[in-house]
DNA sequence: AATCTGTTGTCCCA
DNA sequence: TGGGACAACAGATT
């Protein structure tokens, strides 16, 4: 795979770079580099892995495991860390065996580590006496805080830090200072702001070749990249495994496999995908790979202007391939630019509402079990696969928020993070403040249905069947809503509703009804209250909610009211 | 103050 | 399969 790769100037990320104060050169006694690997687990067009190459004697290529996101947690809702399922750390260890694959093709190696990753990589500048640390700046918060440990106590000791921005297209921090302060809120205006990015101007073919060697690791612990067995995690059956293998080598494979058909990319229009197609997925599949920096953000791009290049027209921005990248883009500033972004409580863009606490329908809609077939299906999907299409996200995410079951969005995201093998903490936060109306979008009155939403791109509910195989026999007339089958046709399919599959939690008509007019009066006191909503007065509104309920479609009405 | 825009709704009708 | 009604929001732009 030590493919030349068309790729740009590096000339972006001197301009970009996060320079370290001026460090003394006299007090690092050593002349190697230390490249920290967390995101962008790549050869290809990776700024920090280049600096950490040039002028050094030797280069130790580290990655830390972090007992944060990888210590097995028993008591968590699905096999893996409190944190990441296991298809999510089975793909990052793939992704580490590749990395390490190919680093031994250049004559180094990975170094594993385990333990806190600051007190870590301290600990390896102090024993290995390194020149320069180089690692992926990231804006996600959880590195926002370890960077800033580990850059102070480089700078003291003299080490020169490179932390190039190379994991986005843009430096969020650029863009945020360019709009006065705070990031844009909407798509168009983020646009507006990035402009063109200018390296894609002038392409530069580089080849990484050869690294210099691995130095002396002294009593530093350095292991092979374990496997989950090692990590103390019991394998998953094969049903269970997600059909996406990570890694640099796979990535690739598949961009080169999604650009093939010129076509294809030329005429791409997110919202026209079908999000029942399992079989061949309707997008790229590209995004955990971009999630992990396994591909670059910037050679993605490159490789999709290429192609518009050579085509008599192309679709764009937003629903263009380009204009995916460039989401991601602006949910990283977006992100980046707004504190407490994943929450809505002190979060100055999220609308304050009064969500529903019920931990019975949360379960119902994590365990794959709300009664409705397409919502489930999806939801098994998510728990094996890790993966669904970006309007089965949606679907979903609707369903548990505005649209029926008026669950807290963080509830959502906090399953997302976990299971999704390409979560990503902006995207994933920004898309369900999204889908929530808590911001972005605020459409409330738009809401997915369970039922009709899936029939119009699978009318014989083939997805339904694959993902749901308790429904595999159910007549298509009925799959959507399973318990509008009379009795005769239920025990036909083998399949009777209540007791093989369950009723619905809850009644979509009289739900989405509440859900608008919970919502109209909870924007109603953002707007009067301008901003300021706080605690007291959101359990007054809840008081009141209640209050005005209408018994013909309450909560518990609209749980009960089943048909069937 | 009025108007336009917003990645991806549903239902009904022709 | 495509258009309009529905009911209607916030934020950006004018």
């Amino acid at each position: 795979m030590r493919v030349s790769l068309c790729l740009s100037s590096p000339n972006r990320f001197l301009q970009f770079c996060h320079r370290p104060n001026s460090p003394n050169p006299s007090m690092a006694s050593g002349s190697g580099s230390l490249m920290w690997f967390r995101k962008g687990l790549r050869i290809h067009d990776n700024p920090a892995l280049q600096q950490a190459a040039k002028e050094s004697t030797c280069v130790y290529p580290v990655f830390v495991i972090d007992p944060y996101f990888m210590e097995p947690d028993p008591n968590a809702f699905s096999p893996g860390s409190s944190r990441a399922g296991l298809n999510r750390i089975r793909f990052l260890l793939e992704s580490l065996v590749d990395l390490d694959s190919s680093l031994r093709q250049l004559g180094s190696r990975l170094l594993v580590l385990k333990g806190d990753p600051g007190e870590v990589i301290i600990r390896c500048l102090k024993e290995w006496e390194v020149k320069r640390l180089c690692f992926e700046y990231d804006t996600d918060p959880y590195y926002q805080a370890l960077d800033i440990k580990v850059k102070n106590y480089a700078s003291a000791a003299g080490i020169e830090v490179f932390s190039p921005v190379s994991h986005t297209l843009f430096d969020s921090a650029d863009i945020i200072q360019k709009n006065g302060g705070r990031p844009p809120l909407s798509y168009q205006s983020f646009l507006k702001l990035a402009g063109q990015p200018s390296w894609a101007s002038s392409p530069l073919s580089t080849t990484l070749s050869w690294l210099p060697p691995v130095g002396d690791v002294g009593t530093c612990e350095i292991s092979n990249v374990p496997t989950v067995k090692e990590l103390g995690y019991e394998e998953i059956g094969q049903d269970e495994l997600t059909p996406f293998k990570g890694g640099e080598s796979e990535a690739l494979k598949r961009l080169r496999e999604s650009i093939r058909d010129k076509e294809w990319v030329a005429n791409f229009e997110k919202p026209k995908g079908d999000p029942s197609a399992f079989l061949k997925p309707a997008t790229t599949v590209l995004s955990p790979y971009l999630k992990f920096g396994c591909l670059s953000s910037r050679y993605f791009y490159q490789c999709l202007t290429d192609v518009y290049k050579n085509v008599k027209r192309h679709t764009s921005p937003p629903v263009s391939l380009v204009g995916q990248l460039l989401w991601r883009d602006f949910f990283y500033t977006v992100g980046f630019g707004t504190p407490n972004f994943d929450h809505m409580k002190g979060n100055r863009i999220c609308k304050q509402i009064p969500w529903n606490d019920d931990d019975e329908l949360l379960a119902a809609w994590r365990e794959a079990r709300t009664g409705y077939p397409w919502i489930d299906a999806i939801m098994v999907q998510l728990r094996k696969w890790g993966w669904m299409h970006h309007l089965a996200r949606h679907c979903v995410a609707c369903f548990l928020t505005r649209g029926d079951l008026f669950v807290h969005w963080e509830k959502g995201r906090d399953v997302f993070e976990r299971l999704l093998i390409d979560s990503d903490w902006a995207i994933n936060n920004g898309n369900w403040l999204w889908l929530s109306c808590s911001s972005f979008f605020y459409q409330y009155n738009r809401i997915y249905s369970p039922i009709t939403f899936g029939k119009k791109y699978d009318p014989n509910g083939n997805y339904i069947r694959h993902f749901l195989p308790i429904l595999k026999d159910m007549p298509k007339e009925y799959i959507y809503e399973p318990w509008t089958a009379p009795p005769s046709i239920q025990a036909k399919a083998k399949c009777i509703i209540g007791k093989d599959y369950p009723k619905p939690v809850v009644c979509h008509d009289s739900a989405i009804k509440e859900c608008k007019r919970k919502l109209a009066e909870a924007y109603a006191l953002n707007k009067r209250l301008d901003g300021s909503v706080t605690e007291e007065d959101l359990k007054k509104l809840r008081r009141k909610l209640e209050e005005d309920e209408n018994p013909e479609s309450n909560t518990s009405r609209t749980r009960q009211k089943l048909i069937g």
